[in-house]
DNA sequence: CGCCTTTGACCCGCGC
DNA sequence: GCGCGGGTCAAAGGCG
């Protein structure tokens, strides 16, 4: 099956001690998104796929700058990475998809295809109130109308099904208690569907901004229950709406830990993530995976110092004691 | 009351 | 054409 680079950035990775599996059907199978995907293994590092140059990865895993994480959760590791290669051809490299992607669809706020998506989505709510307003006892009529709403309804499933194709897609494996993690972002869920040979449900959210048409879908690995695999799909139109101001103080005091991370694209990431790290605070990776950020945790400084909690499961121990 | 989840129904694409 | 699986809708209910 033919699928266009330009469709899909999917960008998995695992680890060296076995998440990974170059011929993983649950890699390949459980997120639509990589159904079309011939995934091999890569010496590239995920940052470094998704155009970041600097990050920090030891002890196979990776302290990745992304989205909040919530602090139960650790990112599978970064080497050895994946990259897809779509379109069977097996010399298109994933960083070429995201670069691909990158110019054709520049991840501005603004973009021209969020505001033909919204405008969209407000001429079918006008429809559909235009339709409501019509209040007519006559059976027939009323069958017609149902008729055009059954119509209508179909051509608007149509209309998103070709924008959803567009849509960008990027896929994580998380170590994680909780199948929904936090990213900052507020979502809404709104469908659950039994998986295919897996005991575990997948769950569809879509980010609860007005304007923005950004989904997620998150199911756990049947293979390994501990691993959630969360595919984000489109770019976020707005800012984080969750910044505290505990973030910015934590990421102040984490900053013995902090490595730099410069040169960073944000039109490559998923959700454009780091929007708001650039506008209101140095780019840590240790905030952003959620050891600042989540104050319902009591993480701070004393906390850190006695109690490492997920850092134990990312930094190995020499790194620690360093500190 | 607003926001969110749950859940059955529905639509669509695809393979046989 | 039919069945299956993925994705979405929307009403109902829960919760703070």
């Amino acid at each position: 099956m033919a699928v266009k680079t330009e469709d899909y950035a999917a960008v998995s990775f695992g680890s060296s001690n076995g998440y990974y599996n170059h011929n993983n059907p649950l890699l390949l199978s459980s997120s639509s998104a990589f159904d079309f995907c011939q995934v091999e293994k890569s010496e590239l590092g995920f940052m470094e796929l998704l155009g970041v140059k600097d990050y920090y990865t030891s002890g196979g895993a990776a302290l990745l700058d992304f989205p909040h994480f919530s602090p139960k959760a650790t990112v599978l590791p970064s080497s050895p990475v994946v990259k897809a290669s779509c379109d069977g051809d097996s010399g298109k490299e994933c960083s070429e998809v995201l670069n691909h992607q990158h110019h054709q669809q520049p991840a501005t706020p603004n973009s021209s295809s969020i505001s033909s998506a919204s405008s969209e989505a407000l001429n079918d709510e006008h429809n559909k109130t235009v339709e409501q307003g019509v209040d007519d006892d006559d059976d027939e009529e009323h069958d017609e109308e149902q008729q055009q709403k059954k119509t209508k309804k179909q051509l608007k499933v149509k209309k998103t099904k070709q924008k959803r194709q567009r849509e960008a897609r990027f896929a994580f494996m998380t170590k994680s208690e909780v199948d929904h993690l936090e990213d900052g972002y507020r979502w809404r869920k709104y469908g659950q569907k039994a998986v295919k040979n897996s005991p575990f449900p997948r769950s569809y959210y879509r980010c609860t901004s007005a304007s923005c048409n950004v989904k997620k879908r998150v199911e756990r690995s049947f293979t390994d229950p501990s691993v959630v695999v969360t595919t984000y799909e489109g770019q976020h139109s707005h800012p984080s709406p969750v910044m505290p101001r505990s973030a910015i103080a934590g990421s102040l005091m984490m900053q013995p830990l902090s490595v730099s991370t410069t040169n960073l694209d944000c039109s490559l990431m998923p959700g454009n993530y780091l929007y708001h790290q650039q506008q209101q605070r140095p780019v840590n990776p240790l905030t952003s995976l959620g050891f600042a950020y989540n104050n319902t945790n009591n993480i701070n400084s004393a906390s850190f110092s006695q109690d490492n909690g997920l850092l134990q499961d990312i930094l190995p121990s020499h790194m620690l004691k360093e500190h």
